[in-house]
DNA sequence: CTATATGCTGAAGCAATGCTTCAGTATCGA
DNA sequence: TCGATACTGAAGCATTGCTTCAGCATATAG
């Protein structure tokens, strides 16, 4: 004998009540007249209260049962509130997305894809935060995102990482000094020590004899390329962040020296929401046509 | 398979998310690891979500079971109101009681009792309304009153009647035709047509051969008081409405011309309430002493 | 006033549910 | 590598809640 009563008892009160009879709410929740009575008599027993009275061969709610009602409403409001809420994350209509991105493919490379998601899915709320490759895998192994589109990091183990944009990086000098020999290069303007785009820079200019000192660091890839531009040193920079317009830099050589990997990157084993499923598709079917 | 998640489901998954593992989740709603599993497993099949992911030996909640567990919470809120609730109601703390009462019975007989009825039980929601006997009574047979005190019908055949006070009524004349013979009384002044105690007037009075002519209703004992003192006519009253002072009448006759019954009224075959017993209760032992 | 329909009751039987126990597997830490 | 920890899954069992069916009391029609 449980001490509580059931969601399907407090259905069948309620349609009691509604209908008017035992016999009417029993066909209103599809059960037999017995099934009902029984129901209704177990919950009398589990609550220890008298909900119905005998009036003929009918039987009349007392005021408990009525005053019972306006709480068994307000728990069946709730519970087909969450209903409703399964339903709707099940469809992917609803749901959160903790989404980190570096701001490189925030700006350029799914912006469009990010203004797109948002007019698609009114509905889902997503929320981006903007932080630097290195910050967004901290935090994406603390679990504070769903999903990040960063550098992808030398060490994966723990990581499930999809390749979206191959992006080379060129090496940019002040404006004087287009041209000079590579063994010239340098002092540097670069991101802050964890960087893994000035990681992958320093590793690439040094196996080539390049001293990689660096004079100035930013996180900014705009203020990077000012101090550049005002002649503090060199740098290395995807073309989206160091020539576009106004104040564009030029390159040092044509060719890339390297290419950093933007990838999407979740926590291995972690299944994603319907939600996230279409963030994700969205994020890749953009990385198609922008490398395209 | 059901395609709705029980109670008990529920608080699986706020106690897995609550202490961070399924073991300790177990423990919490007291039952074996094995069982635990099974419900939120089950749980899992019911709303087609996925509520947990693989972490190492250990289970994290996804994205949804979180957002799942905002809406389960307000559900076993809503469901602890609910119990809240029925205990109050089985100890008497709570429920409405929607009681009906003459005015006499609520002002002289039965005020003070009231008054401490509201002191004694401030959380019984006590909801008087202060009508005729007739009224009280078409009301407590639409089911709008759980208990009336009112002067006793005589077709009482679906009403369950306890006597609580028998109150005398005398006949009472304008001041200067205090001791005038019976012959001579009248017209009348009195209830409208519908009143117990018109009746029992009129038919004790015409049983004495006196004419029963009426020329002015009212339902306020007050105001019939008033018209007697005044001059226009006899009455019947009890002495509770017709000698207070000020301007208190002088009685006809010293003996009472008949006895009306203040009883304690309600449905056949409605069980009370534990509150409604406590009311009960109280009124009767206040008539104890009333007509002590 | 009988005959029939209606509304609820209660026993018997049965399938589903949800628990326990117990024997696993996988992971983590020493 | 070993033991502790966290979960899994099969087997078994008690409970629950349903259906069917027979029955009773009440209301209604003829």
């Amino acid at each position: 004998m449980s001490e509580t009563p059931t969601i399907a008892q407090l259905e069948y009160l309620l349609a009691a009540i509604d209908t008017g009879s035992w016999s009417s709410g029993a066909i209103e929740v599809g059960v037999t007249p017995s099934a009902f009575g029984q129901g209704i008599r177990e919950l009398e027993n589990r609550l220890g209260l008298v909900l119905f009275d005998k009036r003929g061969r009918t039987r009349v709610p007392t005021t408990a049962a009525i005053g019972l009602a306006d709480h068994a409403r307000r728990v069946m409001g709730a519970y087909e509130g969450l209903d409703r809420w399964v339903r709707q994350t099940r469809e992917g209509e609803k749901g959160a997305i903790r989404a980190g991105m570096i701001d490189t493919a925030a700006i350029h490379h799914f912006g469009d894809a990010l203004m797109r998601f948002r007019t698609v899915h009114p509905d889902l709320d997503l929320r981006l935060s903007v932080s630097p490759s290195a910050q967004l895998i901290d935090e994406l192994r603390r679990d504070e995102h769903d999903v990040i589109i960063s550098i992808e990091p030398v060490d994966i183990d723990d990581l499930d990482c999809t390749k979206l944009v191959a992006e080379p990086v060129y090496v940019y000098g002040p404006d004087g000094a287009a041209s000079a020999p590579v063994q010239s290069w340098g002092p540097w303007v670069t991101f802050p020590e964890d960087s893994l785009t000035r990681n992958l820079a320093a590793q690439t200019l040094r196996s080539q004899g390049v001293t990689f000192n660096v004079v100035a660091e930013s996180s900014q890839p705009a203020v990077i390329r000012e101090m550049v531009r005002l002649g503090m040193g060199w740098t290395v920079l995807p073309a989206v962040d160091a020539e576009s317009e106004p104040h564009a830099l030029r390159r040092a050589v044509d060719k890339p020296i390297a290419t950093r990997k933007i990838s999407l990157i979740r926590l291995r084993d972690r299944s994603p929401s319907l939600a996230l499923q279409r963030f994700i598709a969205m994020m890749m079917s953009e990385s198609l046509g922008d490398s395209g």
